[in-house]
DNA sequence: GATGAAAGCTGCTGTCC
DNA sequence: GGACAGCAGCTTTCATC
């Protein structure tokens, strides 16, 4: 990977409908050997999808909620359980196993303070275990952004 | 927005380098017409951008740090300043402000712990007046997804 | 060993029904 | 919403440095 791929990656990860033709005049490529390694950085992995980002305020989503979780039960079979849980309940979009005070974070995406609650009774009802949620709401997304700086 | 919409909209959201014609296929439409709502879709901002999304691990930016900020400074002009000082920081995904014991919440991709320490010590002498800074690592992935539940 | 030019062909975009 | 036509852009092959 030089530096031409991450002028590539970094095209792509800001805009995915780019024609080749625009990146390879953006990294001052021809277009065939632009799209090589195009097809090499998808090959490899390196570009892991293309996905198309909806608006949440659009598809009255606009609420985000993040949760912190604490557990009492430490062990694989109970993780295995906590995370086809958590897979099977679409309005989490984002479950981490976090070092320090708290066990887990998920992030939330749902319409309202009400649709956040039924969330909560379904986590509540299918994972068993939990000692402590404690969640804090989006007030305002100062930053959010799917691109890693390479 | 109908049920062929939000079938669309799925299907671009899990793949968006589909052609029409699959996606007119998965939803049982001739290709034109599924053609004409995508692009109403996009006109309307529903859909806000296609990105191609990164393998963190494999450009070296496998480490995820959740930061917990508290400030005590709580002005416009503070926030302005902030978030301009955030938006600089590429290493900051994303950035939150929240209801609830902390004020921001930051998610943060780096290589490394030493990595992190370096955008520690960015963020604490480009923004003044925090009061608290505590982070949490990432242990595991247990659910990542751009996709929202329609 | 990678780039550039050119050809074929798939699939996108617009008009008409 | 569907059918069809024109055309832009993707993918492949071949020659070149």
């Amino acid at each position: 990977m030089d530096q031409l791929d991450i002028k590539i990656l970094n095209a792509l990860q800001d805009d995915a409908s780019l024609s080749i033709q625009d990146i390879a005049n953006k990294v001052g490529l021809s277009s065939n050997p632009c799209w090589r390694r195009i097809k090499k950085l998808e090959d490899d992995g390196v570009i892991a999808k293309r996905v198309a980002l909806i608006d949440p305020n659009l598809v009255n989503l606009g609420v985000t909620v993040f949760v912190f979780l604490k557990t009492e039960n430490h062990s694989k079979s109970w993780l295995d359980m906590f995370s086809r849980s958590v897979a099977a309940i679409d309005e989490i979009v984002e479950c981490h196993r976090l070092s320090g005070a708290n066990d887990y974070l998920l992030k939330i995406q749902v319409s309202s303070i009400d649709h956040y609650d039924s969330v909560y009774k379904k986590l509540v009802e299918s994972v068993t275990g939990l000692t402590d949620v404690s969640s804090s709401f989006s007030m305002e997304k100062v930053k959010y952004s799917t691109s890693l700086k390479l």
